[in-house]
DNA sequence: TTTCTAAGTTAGATTTGTCTAAATTTTATT
DNA sequence: AATAAAATTTAGACAAATCTAACTTAGAAA
Protein backbone atom coordinates (compact mmCIF):
# COMPACT_ATOMS: atom_id res chain seq x y z
CA UNK A 1 0.00 0.00 0.00
CA UNK A 2 1.50 3.51 -0.99
CA UNK A 3 0.38 6.32 0.92
CA UNK A 4 1.11 10.34 0.58
CA UNK A 5 2.19 12.26 3.18
CA UNK A 6 -1.03 13.50 3.96
CA UNK A 7 -2.82 10.02 3.83
CA UNK A 8 -0.22 9.01 6.68
CA UNK A 9 -1.18 11.74 8.58
CA UNK A 10 -4.65 10.84 8.28
CA UNK A 11 -3.78 7.03 9.48
CA UNK A 12 -1.61 8.38 12.18
CA UNK A 13 -4.34 11.26 13.81
CA UNK A 14 -7.15 8.81 14.00
CA UNK A 15 -5.42 6.31 15.55
CA UNK A 16 -4.27 8.84 17.98
CA UNK A 17 -8.24 9.80 18.70
CA UNK A 18 -8.93 5.89 18.87
CA UNK A 19 -6.85 5.57 21.58
CA UNK A 20 -7.82 8.96 23.35
CA UNK A 21 -11.41 9.76 22.75
CA UNK A 22 -14.00 7.48 21.86
CA UNK A 23 -15.06 7.44 18.70
CA UNK A 24 -13.60 9.33 15.54
CA UNK A 25 -15.61 12.21 14.38
CA UNK A 26 -14.95 14.63 11.11
CA UNK A 27 -14.84 17.71 13.31
CA UNK A 28 -12.65 16.01 15.36
CA UNK A 29 -10.14 14.35 12.88
CA UNK A 30 -10.44 18.00 11.23
CA UNK A 31 -9.48 19.76 14.94
CA UNK A 32 -6.31 17.22 15.05
CA UNK A 33 -5.00 17.65 11.90
CA UNK A 34 -5.61 21.37 11.65
CA UNK A 35 -8.16 21.12 8.72
CA UNK A 36 -11.38 21.48 8.24
CA UNK A 37 -14.71 19.04 8.60
CA UNK A 38 -15.18 19.06 4.22
CA UNK A 39 -11.33 18.02 4.10
CA UNK A 40 -11.64 15.35 6.40
CA UNK A 41 -15.03 13.83 4.67
CA UNK A 42 -13.33 13.71 0.98
CA UNK A 43 -10.39 12.24 2.47
CA UNK A 44 -12.50 9.96 4.38
CA UNK A 45 -13.75 8.67 1.32
CA UNK A 46 -10.18 7.74 -0.34
CA UNK A 47 -9.02 5.91 3.28
CA UNK A 48 -12.47 4.01 2.81
CA UNK A 49 -11.45 2.91 -0.88
CA UNK A 50 -8.03 1.92 -0.15
CA UNK A 51 -9.60 -0.07 3.14
CA UNK A 52 -7.42 1.22 5.57
CA UNK A 53 -10.64 2.72 7.77
CA UNK A 54 -14.45 1.87 7.87
CA UNK A 55 -16.30 4.98 6.97
CA UNK A 56 -20.08 5.25 6.27
CA UNK A 57 -21.47 8.59 6.21
CA UNK A 58 -22.40 10.57 9.42
CA UNK A 59 -21.36 7.39 10.94
CA UNK A 60 -17.79 8.60 12.13
CA UNK A 61 -14.83 6.80 11.00
CA UNK A 62 -12.30 3.92 12.66
CA UNK A 63 -9.12 1.68 11.49
CA UNK A 64 -9.73 -1.30 9.87
CA UNK A 65 -6.66 -4.03 10.81
CA UNK A 66 -4.69 -2.73 7.86
CA UNK A 67 -4.84 0.83 8.89
CA UNK A 68 -4.06 -0.21 12.09
CA UNK A 69 -0.96 -1.48 10.82
CA UNK A 70 -0.11 1.18 8.51
CA UNK A 71 -0.52 3.48 11.78
CA UNK A 72 2.06 1.44 13.92
CA UNK A 73 5.02 1.58 11.31
CA UNK A 74 4.09 5.46 10.89
CA UNK A 75 4.21 5.62 14.56
CA UNK A 76 7.15 3.48 15.17
CA UNK A 77 9.56 5.31 12.67
CA UNK A 78 8.47 8.75 14.03
CA UNK A 79 9.47 7.66 17.45
CA UNK A 80 12.65 5.95 16.68
CA UNK A 81 13.78 8.73 14.95
CA UNK A 82 12.85 10.92 18.44
CA UNK A 83 15.54 8.28 20.08
CA UNK A 84 18.14 9.76 17.64
CA UNK A 85 17.18 12.94 17.69
CA UNK A 86 18.00 13.12 21.62
CA UNK A 87 19.95 10.37 21.61
CA UNK A 88 22.61 10.94 19.07
CA UNK A 89 22.02 14.52 18.23
CA UNK A 90 21.62 15.85 21.32
CA UNK A 91 18.34 17.49 20.80
CA UNK A 92 15.81 17.96 23.95
CA UNK A 93 12.48 16.45 23.92
CA UNK A 94 10.57 19.40 22.91
CA UNK A 95 12.38 19.87 19.54
CA UNK A 96 12.34 16.50 18.21
CA UNK A 97 8.42 15.95 17.75
CA UNK A 98 8.50 18.67 14.90
CA UNK A 99 11.36 16.88 12.78
CA UNK A 100 10.29 13.44 13.56
CA UNK A 101 7.11 14.42 11.69
CA UNK A 102 8.95 14.88 9.05
CA UNK A 103 11.38 12.00 8.83
CA UNK A 104 8.36 9.60 9.55
CA UNK A 105 7.69 9.70 6.10
CA UNK A 106 10.78 8.23 4.65
CA UNK A 107 9.18 5.01 4.01
CA UNK A 108 11.66 2.41 4.17
CA UNK A 109 11.63 -0.59 5.95
CA UNK A 110 15.79 -1.44 6.01
CA UNK A 111 16.36 2.23 7.20
CA UNK A 112 13.71 1.82 10.10
CA UNK A 113 14.96 -1.69 10.74
CA UNK A 114 18.80 -0.32 10.86
CA UNK A 115 18.12 2.62 12.70
CA UNK A 116 16.68 0.88 15.50
CA UNK A 117 19.32 -1.38 15.73
CA UNK A 118 21.95 1.54 16.30
CA UNK A 119 19.87 2.53 18.93
CA UNK A 120 19.86 -0.64 20.52
CA UNK A 121 16.56 -1.25 19.67
CA UNK A 122 14.77 0.93 21.93
CA UNK A 123 11.25 0.42 23.46
CA UNK A 124 10.05 3.60 24.32
CA UNK A 125 10.85 6.90 22.99
CA UNK A 126 11.49 10.37 24.58
CA UNK A 127 8.17 11.21 25.28
CA UNK A 128 7.74 8.00 27.32
CA UNK A 129 5.29 6.62 24.37
CA UNK A 130 6.17 3.14 23.82
CA UNK A 131 7.63 2.04 20.13
CA UNK A 132 6.07 -0.71 18.24
CA UNK A 133 8.47 -3.48 16.73
CA UNK A 134 9.02 -3.83 13.35
CA UNK A 135 5.79 -6.64 13.14
CA UNK A 136 3.80 -3.25 14.22
CA UNK A 137 3.70 -5.15 17.91
CA UNK A 138 3.71 -2.94 21.12
CA UNK A 139 5.00 -3.49 24.57
CA UNK A 140 2.12 -3.02 26.64
CA UNK A 141 2.55 0.69 28.40
CA UNK A 142 2.59 0.26 32.26
CA UNK A 143 -0.56 0.98 34.07
CA UNK A 144 -0.16 4.44 33.67
CA UNK A 145 -2.80 7.80 34.98
CA UNK A 146 -2.50 11.11 34.60
CA UNK A 147 -1.46 13.15 37.34
CA UNK A 148 -4.61 15.11 37.99
CA UNK A 149 -6.77 11.45 38.48
CA UNK A 150 -3.75 9.94 40.14
CA UNK A 151 -4.81 7.90 43.90
CA UNK A 152 -1.71 8.51 45.54
CA UNK A 153 0.62 11.00 46.68
CA UNK A 154 4.05 10.07 45.87
CA UNK A 155 4.63 9.20 41.89
CA UNK A 156 6.63 9.04 39.16
CA UNK A 157 6.22 10.69 35.45
CA UNK A 158 6.09 8.07 32.96
CA UNK A 159 5.15 9.98 29.72
CA UNK A 160 3.94 12.85 28.55
CA UNK A 161 0.91 13.27 26.61
CA UNK A 162 1.33 16.28 24.97
CA UNK A 163 4.45 16.98 22.49
CA UNK A 164 3.83 20.62 21.76
CA UNK A 165 7.20 22.49 22.37
CA UNK A 166 5.09 24.75 25.06
CA UNK A 167 4.55 22.47 27.29
CA UNK A 168 7.74 20.32 27.31
CA UNK A 169 9.54 23.76 27.59
CA UNK A 170 7.30 24.52 30.67
CA UNK A 171 8.29 20.80 32.55
CA UNK A 172 11.79 20.98 31.51
CA UNK A 173 11.87 25.00 33.10
CA UNK A 174 10.02 22.88 36.48
CA UNK A 175 11.99 20.34 36.21
CA UNK A 176 10.13 17.78 35.45
CA UNK A 177 11.39 14.95 32.91
CA UNK A 178 10.68 11.14 32.34
CA UNK A 179 11.64 9.39 35.85
CA UNK A 180 11.18 12.31 37.95
CA UNK A 181 9.72 11.43 41.35
CA UNK A 182 7.03 14.10 43.12
CA UNK A 183 4.55 14.53 45.49
CA UNK A 184 1.41 15.61 45.58
CA UNK A 185 0.73 18.27 48.28
CA UNK A 186 -2.46 19.84 47.97
CA UNK A 187 -5.35 19.59 45.22
CA UNK A 188 -7.46 22.79 44.61
CA UNK A 189 -10.91 22.14 43.77
CA UNK A 190 -12.17 25.36 42.73
CA UNK A 191 -9.82 25.09 39.05
CA UNK A 192 -8.50 21.34 39.51
CA UNK A 193 -4.95 22.88 39.95
CA UNK A 194 -2.42 20.64 41.91
CA UNK A 195 0.67 21.78 44.07
CA UNK A 196 3.41 19.44 43.92
CA UNK A 197 6.98 19.31 45.18
CA UNK A 198 9.98 17.68 43.73
CA UNK A 199 12.65 16.17 46.04
CA UNK A 200 13.63 19.22 48.57
CA UNK A 201 12.89 21.74 45.81
CA UNK A 202 10.35 24.19 47.20
CA UNK A 203 6.46 23.31 46.04
CA UNK A 204 4.71 25.11 43.34
CA UNK A 205 1.37 24.97 41.52
CA UNK A 206 0.43 23.37 37.88
CA UNK A 207 -2.93 23.55 36.17
CA UNK A 208 -5.42 21.29 35.68
CA UNK A 209 -4.22 21.71 31.91
CA UNK A 210 -0.78 20.66 32.79
CA UNK A 211 -1.56 17.77 35.30
CA UNK A 212 -3.77 16.10 32.81
CA UNK A 213 -0.78 15.33 30.34
CA UNK A 214 1.57 14.45 32.66
CA UNK A 215 1.37 10.82 32.96
CA UNK A 216 2.14 9.23 36.01
CA UNK A 217 2.77 5.52 38.13
CA UNK A 218 2.84 5.12 41.86
CA UNK A 219 6.43 4.97 43.64
CA UNK B 1 13.37 30.74 1.10
CA UNK B 2 10.50 28.38 1.21
CA UNK B 3 11.05 25.77 -0.83
CA UNK B 4 8.37 22.77 -2.40
CA UNK B 5 10.34 19.30 -2.80
CA UNK B 6 9.52 19.76 -6.56
CA UNK B 7 11.15 23.18 -6.91
CA UNK B 8 14.26 21.72 -4.06
CA UNK B 9 14.63 19.23 -7.20
CA UNK B 10 14.77 21.30 -9.66
CA UNK B 11 16.98 23.50 -8.10
CA UNK B 12 19.33 20.11 -7.72
CA UNK B 13 19.07 19.21 -10.86
CA UNK B 14 20.11 22.71 -12.29
CA UNK B 15 23.16 22.95 -10.20
CA UNK B 16 24.37 19.17 -11.06
CA UNK B 17 23.79 20.11 -15.36
CA UNK B 18 25.64 23.55 -14.80
CA UNK B 19 28.51 21.47 -12.93
CA UNK B 20 28.60 19.24 -15.54
CA UNK B 21 27.57 20.41 -19.04
CA UNK B 22 27.77 24.02 -20.47
CA UNK B 23 24.30 25.38 -20.57
CA UNK B 24 21.50 24.21 -19.13
CA UNK B 25 18.17 23.56 -21.27
CA UNK B 26 15.04 22.67 -21.02
CA UNK B 27 14.95 19.26 -22.53
CA UNK B 28 17.96 18.32 -20.70
CA UNK B 29 16.61 19.19 -17.07
CA UNK B 30 13.42 17.45 -18.27
CA UNK B 31 15.30 14.29 -19.02
CA UNK B 32 17.32 15.07 -15.98
CA UNK B 33 13.99 14.56 -13.83
CA UNK B 34 12.30 12.17 -15.56
CA UNK B 35 9.68 14.68 -16.64
CA UNK B 36 8.87 16.94 -19.57
CA UNK B 37 9.70 20.17 -21.06
CA UNK B 38 6.37 21.40 -20.80
CA UNK B 39 6.60 21.02 -17.30
CA UNK B 40 9.93 22.94 -17.27
CA UNK B 41 8.74 25.44 -18.54
CA UNK B 42 6.27 25.47 -16.18
CA UNK B 43 8.53 25.44 -12.88
CA UNK B 44 11.29 28.00 -14.33
CA UNK B 45 8.81 30.88 -14.57
CA UNK B 46 8.41 29.85 -10.65
CA UNK B 47 11.63 29.93 -9.81
CA UNK B 48 12.75 32.83 -11.98
CA UNK B 49 10.01 34.65 -9.83
CA UNK B 50 11.24 33.67 -7.08
CA UNK B 51 14.81 34.71 -7.97
CA UNK B 52 16.58 31.86 -8.15
CA UNK B 53 17.25 31.32 -11.38
CA UNK B 54 17.73 33.67 -14.27
CA UNK B 55 15.96 32.80 -17.32
CA UNK B 56 14.14 34.37 -20.73
CA UNK B 57 11.95 32.09 -22.95
CA UNK B 58 14.26 30.28 -25.28
CA UNK B 59 17.48 31.23 -23.55
CA UNK B 60 18.04 28.55 -21.54
CA UNK B 61 17.67 28.54 -17.42
CA UNK B 62 21.46 29.37 -14.90
CA UNK B 63 21.03 29.89 -11.28
CA UNK B 64 20.81 33.42 -9.50
CA UNK B 65 23.65 33.59 -6.51
CA UNK B 66 20.90 32.88 -4.54
CA UNK B 67 19.67 29.73 -5.84
CA UNK B 68 23.31 28.29 -6.17
CA UNK B 69 22.92 29.10 -2.29
CA UNK B 70 19.94 26.76 -1.81
CA UNK B 71 21.49 24.20 -4.28
CA UNK B 72 24.34 24.29 -1.56
CA UNK B 73 22.58 23.84 0.99
CA UNK B 74 20.03 20.40 -0.94
CA UNK B 75 23.37 19.04 -1.44
CA UNK B 76 25.08 19.11 2.09
CA UNK B 77 22.04 17.48 3.24
CA UNK B 78 21.89 14.91 0.94
CA UNK B 79 25.43 14.13 1.32
CA UNK B 80 25.45 14.04 5.01
CA UNK B 81 22.84 11.37 5.08
CA UNK B 82 24.22 9.29 2.81
CA UNK B 83 27.47 9.76 4.81
CA UNK B 84 25.13 8.64 8.06
CA UNK B 85 23.42 5.60 6.22
CA UNK B 86 26.69 4.63 5.04
CA UNK B 87 28.87 5.01 8.31
CA UNK B 88 26.27 4.25 11.16
CA UNK B 89 23.69 2.38 9.45
CA UNK B 90 25.96 0.01 7.56
CA UNK B 91 24.39 0.90 4.31
CA UNK B 92 26.07 0.20 0.89
CA UNK B 93 27.11 2.80 -1.24
CA UNK B 94 24.66 1.82 -3.72
CA UNK B 95 21.71 1.97 -1.46
CA UNK B 96 22.15 5.34 0.04
CA UNK B 97 21.24 7.62 -2.98
CA UNK B 98 17.79 7.03 -3.29
CA UNK B 99 17.36 7.37 0.71
CA UNK B 100 19.29 10.48 0.74
CA UNK B 101 17.06 12.10 -1.48
CA UNK B 102 14.32 12.02 0.85
CA UNK B 103 16.31 12.63 3.55
CA UNK B 104 17.62 15.54 2.15
CA UNK B 105 14.25 17.24 2.17
CA UNK B 106 13.58 18.16 5.73
CA UNK B 107 15.04 21.31 5.94
CA UNK B 108 16.38 22.20 9.55
CA UNK B 109 19.72 23.85 9.51
CA UNK B 110 20.14 22.92 13.27
CA UNK B 111 19.40 19.10 12.09
CA UNK B 112 22.24 19.27 9.14
CA UNK B 113 24.76 20.50 11.53
CA UNK B 114 23.95 18.53 14.33
CA UNK B 115 24.12 15.35 11.75
CA UNK B 116 27.54 16.72 10.55
CA UNK B 117 29.24 17.28 13.91
CA UNK B 118 27.88 13.75 14.79
CA UNK B 119 29.84 12.41 11.56
CA UNK B 120 32.83 14.16 12.31
CA UNK B 121 32.02 16.88 9.73
CA UNK B 122 33.20 14.42 7.14
CA UNK B 123 34.31 16.92 3.79
CA UNK B 124 33.20 13.82 0.87
CA UNK B 125 30.92 11.77 0.47
CA UNK B 126 30.49 7.96 -0.23
CA UNK B 127 30.68 8.13 -3.78
CA UNK B 128 33.22 10.54 -3.45
CA UNK B 129 31.80 14.32 -3.68
CA UNK B 130 32.70 16.84 -1.52
CA UNK B 131 30.22 17.65 1.03
CA UNK B 132 29.72 21.79 1.61
CA UNK B 133 30.15 23.19 4.94
CA UNK B 134 26.92 25.25 6.93
CA UNK B 135 27.91 28.17 4.59
CA UNK B 136 27.63 26.09 1.74
CA UNK B 137 31.14 26.73 0.57
CA UNK B 138 32.93 23.47 -0.54
CA UNK B 139 36.20 21.92 -0.13
CA UNK B 140 37.72 22.68 -3.96
CA UNK B 141 37.37 18.78 -5.54
CA UNK B 142 40.84 17.55 -5.90
CA UNK B 143 41.97 17.61 -9.70
CA UNK B 144 40.23 14.37 -11.15
CA UNK B 145 39.40 13.34 -14.37
CA UNK B 146 37.67 10.45 -15.44
CA UNK B 147 39.24 6.86 -16.20
CA UNK B 148 38.47 7.22 -19.88
CA UNK B 149 40.26 10.31 -20.09
CA UNK B 150 43.45 9.16 -17.79
CA UNK B 151 47.27 10.15 -19.24
CA UNK B 152 49.22 8.01 -16.86
CA UNK B 153 48.59 4.13 -16.14
CA UNK B 154 48.70 3.92 -12.42
CA UNK B 155 45.68 5.47 -10.93
CA UNK B 156 43.59 5.59 -7.58
CA UNK B 157 39.68 5.83 -7.53
CA UNK B 158 38.83 9.24 -6.10
CA UNK B 159 34.70 9.15 -6.87
CA UNK B 160 31.85 7.80 -8.90
CA UNK B 161 29.54 10.48 -10.86
CA UNK B 162 26.95 8.44 -11.80
CA UNK B 163 24.93 7.09 -8.07
CA UNK B 164 22.81 4.34 -9.99
CA UNK B 165 22.55 1.28 -8.07
CA UNK B 166 23.09 -0.72 -11.37
CA UNK B 167 26.87 0.79 -11.48
CA UNK B 168 27.78 1.01 -8.12
CA UNK B 169 26.37 -2.68 -7.69
CA UNK B 170 28.95 -3.62 -10.73
CA UNK B 171 31.65 -1.44 -9.50
CA UNK B 172 31.31 -3.26 -6.09
CA UNK B 173 31.24 -6.65 -7.87
CA UNK B 174 34.11 -5.79 -9.63
CA UNK B 175 36.22 -4.85 -6.87
CA UNK B 176 36.23 -0.87 -7.42
CA UNK B 177 35.49 1.27 -4.34
CA UNK B 178 36.94 4.64 -3.46
CA UNK B 179 40.79 4.45 -3.08
CA UNK B 180 40.82 1.19 -5.31
CA UNK B 181 44.08 1.59 -7.09
CA UNK B 182 44.18 0.37 -10.42
CA UNK B 183 46.16 0.29 -13.67
CA UNK B 184 45.94 0.55 -17.51
CA UNK B 185 46.38 -2.58 -19.26
CA UNK B 186 45.05 -2.02 -22.70
CA UNK B 187 42.69 1.05 -24.65
CA UNK B 188 40.52 -0.70 -27.12
CA UNK B 189 40.04 2.12 -29.98
CA UNK B 190 37.05 0.04 -31.48
CA UNK B 191 34.74 0.73 -28.78
CA UNK B 192 37.02 2.67 -26.34
CA UNK B 193 36.77 -0.19 -23.78
CA UNK B 194 39.53 -0.09 -21.45
CA UNK B 195 41.44 -3.51 -19.81
CA UNK B 196 42.50 -2.80 -15.85
CA UNK B 197 43.83 -4.83 -13.54
CA UNK B 198 43.70 -4.52 -9.49
CA UNK B 199 46.38 -5.35 -7.33
CA UNK B 200 47.49 -8.69 -7.96
CA UNK B 201 43.84 -9.84 -9.56
CA UNK B 202 43.56 -10.77 -12.89
CA UNK B 203 42.78 -8.04 -15.58
CA UNK B 204 39.46 -7.28 -16.88
CA UNK B 205 37.74 -5.19 -19.53
CA UNK B 206 35.29 -2.22 -18.55
CA UNK B 207 33.00 -0.21 -21.18
CA UNK B 208 33.28 3.60 -22.32
CA UNK B 209 29.98 3.61 -20.51
CA UNK B 210 31.49 2.72 -17.04
CA UNK B 211 35.41 4.50 -17.61
CA UNK B 212 33.86 7.59 -17.94
CA UNK B 213 31.55 7.69 -14.89
CA UNK B 214 35.22 6.59 -12.60
CA UNK B 215 37.41 9.53 -11.76
CA UNK B 216 40.33 8.61 -11.04
CA UNK B 217 43.68 10.81 -10.13
CA UNK B 218 47.51 9.89 -10.90
CA UNK B 219 49.07 7.54 -8.12
C1' DT C 1 18.11 34.26 -47.44
C1' DT C 2 14.76 30.92 -47.13
C1' DT C 3 13.21 26.72 -45.30
C1' DC C 4 13.11 22.92 -42.22
C1' DT C 5 13.58 20.73 -37.93
C1' DA C 6 14.50 20.35 -33.23
C1' DA C 7 13.78 22.73 -29.11
C1' DG C 8 10.85 25.33 -26.42
C1' DT C 9 6.40 27.35 -25.09
C1' DT C 10 1.39 27.82 -24.52
C1' DA C 11 -3.22 26.16 -23.80
C1' DG C 12 -6.05 23.33 -21.65
C1' DA C 13 -6.74 19.16 -18.90
C1' DT C 14 -5.71 16.13 -14.76
C1' DT C 15 -4.61 14.78 -9.94
C1' DT C 16 -4.15 15.64 -5.06
C1' DG C 17 -5.39 17.99 -1.26
C1' DT C 18 -7.42 21.73 0.19
C1' DC C 19 -11.12 25.42 0.87
C1' DT C 20 -15.95 28.07 1.37
C1' DA C 21 -20.71 28.15 1.20
C1' DA C 22 -24.85 25.77 0.85
C1' DA C 23 -27.52 21.75 1.79
C1' DT C 24 -28.45 17.80 4.55
C1' DT C 25 -28.56 14.76 8.51
C1' DT C 26 -28.21 13.83 13.31
C1' DT C 27 -28.79 15.16 18.01
C1' DA C 28 -30.37 17.71 21.60
C1' DT C 29 -33.91 20.66 23.52
C1' DT C 30 -38.05 22.36 24.35
C1' DA D 1 -43.01 15.27 18.42
C1' DA D 2 -41.41 19.47 16.61
C1' DT D 3 -37.81 22.35 16.15
C1' DA D 4 -33.34 24.33 16.90
C1' DA D 5 -28.52 23.55 16.99
C1' DA D 6 -24.59 21.12 15.78
C1' DA D 7 -22.22 18.05 12.88
C1' DT D 8 -21.52 16.35 8.43
C1' DT D 9 -21.63 16.14 3.55
C1' DT D 10 -21.94 17.99 -1.18
C1' DA D 11 -20.94 21.17 -4.77
C1' DG D 12 -17.94 23.94 -6.83
C1' DA D 13 -13.53 26.33 -6.73
C1' DC D 14 -8.47 26.76 -6.23
C1' DA D 15 -3.26 25.97 -6.10
C1' DA D 16 0.64 23.00 -7.15
C1' DA D 17 2.69 20.07 -10.22
C1' DT D 18 2.18 17.59 -13.81
C1' DC D 19 0.70 15.97 -18.64
C1' DT D 20 -0.59 15.97 -23.99
C1' DA D 21 -1.27 18.28 -28.11
C1' DA D 22 -0.75 22.22 -30.70
C1' DC D 23 1.81 26.19 -31.70
C1' DT D 24 6.14 29.19 -31.95
C1' DT D 25 10.98 30.19 -32.16
C1' DA D 26 15.90 29.51 -32.97
C1' DG D 27 19.37 27.88 -35.45
C1' DA D 28 21.22 24.76 -38.98
C1' DA D 29 21.07 23.32 -43.82
C1' DA D 30 20.29 24.25 -48.32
Amino acid sequence: MNLSVAEENYIKSIYKLEETTDGVTTTGLAYELDTKPASVTDMAKKLKEKKLIDYEKYQGISLTAEGKKAALHIIRRHRLWECFLVEKLDFSWEEVHELAEELEHVRSEKLTNRLSEFLGNPVIDPHGDPIPDAQGKMGKQRTQVSLDQARTKRLEVTAVSDKSTALLEFLTAKGIRLGTQLEIIERYEFDNSIEIKIRNQPAFTISEQVSKNIMVRPV
